[in-house]
RNA sequence: CAGGCUGGUCGGGCAGUCGCGGUCCUGCGUUGUCGGGAUCGAGGAAAGUCCGCACUCCAUAGAGCACGACGUCGGAGAGUACCCCGGGGUGGGGAAACCGCCGAGAGGCGCGAACCUACCGGAUAAAAGGGCCACAGAAACAAACAGCCCACGCAAGUGUGGUGAUGGUGAAAAGGUGGUGUAAGAGACCACCGGCGCCCGCAGUAAUGCGGGUGGCCAGGUAACCCCCGUCGGGAGCAAGGCCAAGCAGGGGCGAUUUCGUCCGUGGACGAUGGGAGACUGCUCGUCUCCAUACGUGUCCUUCCCUCUUGUGGGAGGGACCAGCCCCGGGUAGGCUGCAUCGAGCGGCGCGGAGACGCGCCGCCCAGAGAGAUGACUGCCCAGGCGGAGAAAUCCGCUGGACAGAAUGCGGCUUAUAGACCAGCCUGAGGA
C-alpha cells in the first residue's frame, strides 16, 4: 500500500476516531467517515494492547497487505457512484497477531460489505 | 567415550512472483499523488535505560563547604577524547563508563578445569573519634552466676575482696600446649607453635611474598553504620537545539461618501453609470464575486407569545452581514534542519606482544522513518526433533528455526534467547 493512500496526520486521526462510523470485527475495528477528498486514504493503528513493537508492527503489516488489493475496487465504487472520498482507519485487535493473511483479507471485505463501501465480496471468499 | 569448565562464532540458505521505504540516474505532445532503470534497506541483543562520552541549550570570577559515587597492584584503552596558551607547536595539562578489558597478588571456594570477592583503603597500624552487637548469658568491652582462693565477722551460712584457670550461655568470652609462679590464678614470667606490628635482607615496577631479628602487642566484630583518608563529579536533554512560518489575537498603515433616472417622501429603495478590493492569472483584456463608512434604538432572515382589522404593531429569543489589502515583531499548528557515512568507523593480510592491544599495508563507504519502510506467498534445500525399517551404514514419512524491530550517534553493563558449530582445558573410564 502506497504511502499517498495513507492517513497520515494526527488530527485526521482524531477527526475520524471523533466523527467517523465504526464497524467491529473480532480481528479487526473499521471506522469509516466521509471526506471532501475524492480519494480513500486508510490509516493502520495498533495499540499497545497488541503486543510488544514486533506484534504490533506484525498487525499492521498484515492489515496494509490485506488492503492493498482491495483499493482499486473502493475507488472504482467511488467512481461510479460520483460519491465522496472516504477516509478510513483499521485497528488491529490482539488476535491479529495469530492471524494468517487470507483470515485478514476475508475480514478486510466483510467489514466493507458491512460499511457499503464493497457492493458483493470477491468471487473466492466468504465473510464468516 | 561419558560428564564438566572457559572463551568464541552463528542464529536458517537459495530461487521465483507480488509489494514497501531511501538515494541516484533517466523519459515526456500529457510535468504527474506520472512512468522506467540502478542501488541500498534491522540486531546480537536494535530491548531494559543502569551508566559514560560526543553533541545541544542553560548556569558558571575564583576557591571552599555540603551532597553523591568509587577504593589491592601493574598494564591496555590513551597521552586518545577534551581543556589551556600561541600568529605559528616537535607546547602545557589530561579523562570517564554504578567495580568493564588483560595480567599479577591476597582472601574464599571446588577433586579439578574453573569460579567468586560492594567478602580487596582505614577499627593501635599514615592520623582522630562516635555508635551498634538481637536471643541467651553474670558480663558483648566492661563484667564475678556457679566454682576456686584468702582474710575478716566464732561457726553453718552469708557479706566484702581476689581470680578468667574450670562449668554454663552464645555466632563470638580475650591465642594454643607445656612449665614456672601463686592464697587461688592470669603472657604475670619462660620455652615452642600461631597471629599482628616494627626493623633489616632478598625477589618483584608494584600489590605482595620469603627469610632473619625484634616488641608480650594478642581486649573481638561491624565502615553494603556515622565517620576519617584518597580520587572523581555543575544541571537538563534530539520532545536538546537552530531556521521558516498559515490561522487567530496584538501594533501600525492604505482604503471608495460619483453622477443620472424612477418611486415613496426631510432620508431611503431600485436600476444604470462610474469607483474600490480580491480571484481566475505571471502580464494585458475580459469575466465572476464582494464593498458603499457602518457596532447602531443598524439592516436582513427566522422561532415563540400577545394584540387581532389576518395585516399591522409590540415583547422575548436565535442566526447572518457591516469589506478588503499591505507592513511589523513575537510566535501556535505545520514545514525544514539537527539526521545518516569520514568516524576512538568496518573488513582482510602481515609484524610485535604473555595478553588486553599496538603498528604497517591494502580495500570499503554500509538502513535511516515521522501514524513510522525492511513484508507476503510458493517451491527446493539445511541444522535439529519425532516415528518407522535395518545388525549397521543408511533409507522413508511427518515436523521444523528462539528472543525479538532501528528512531541523534558511539561505548560499557544488565536482561531475553529454539538450536547449531569451533577452540582450549579439567575429571573419570577404557584401549594402544
Amino acid at each position: 500500500m502506497q504511502r499517498r493512500f495513507r492517513l497520515s496526520r494526527s488530527d485526521d486521526f482524531k477527526r475520524v476516531r471523533r466523527t467517523g462510523k465504526s464497524y467491529a470485527h473480532p480481528l479487526v475495528v473499521l471506522v469509516a467517515q466521509a471526506s471532501e477528498q475524492k480519494q480513500i486514504r486508510i490509516g493502520v493503528t495498533a495499540g499497545k494492547t497488541t503486543g510488544t513493537a514486533v506484534h504490533r508492527n506484525r498487525a499492521k503489516r498484515l492489515l496494509r497487505e490485506a488492503m492493498r488489493p482491495l483499493i482499486p475496487a473502493l475507488t472504482l465504487r467511488l467512481a461510479q457512484d460520483n460519491a465522496s472520498g472516504w477516509d478510513l482507519i483499521l485497528i488491529a485487535r490482539p488476535a491479529l497477531v495469530t492471524a494468517t493473511l487470507e483470515d485478514t483479507r476475508s475480514a478486510l471485505t466483510n467489514l466493507f460489505t458491512r460499511a457499503r463501501l464493497l457492493q458483493s465480496v470477491p468471487v473466492d471468499e466468504s465473510p464468516e
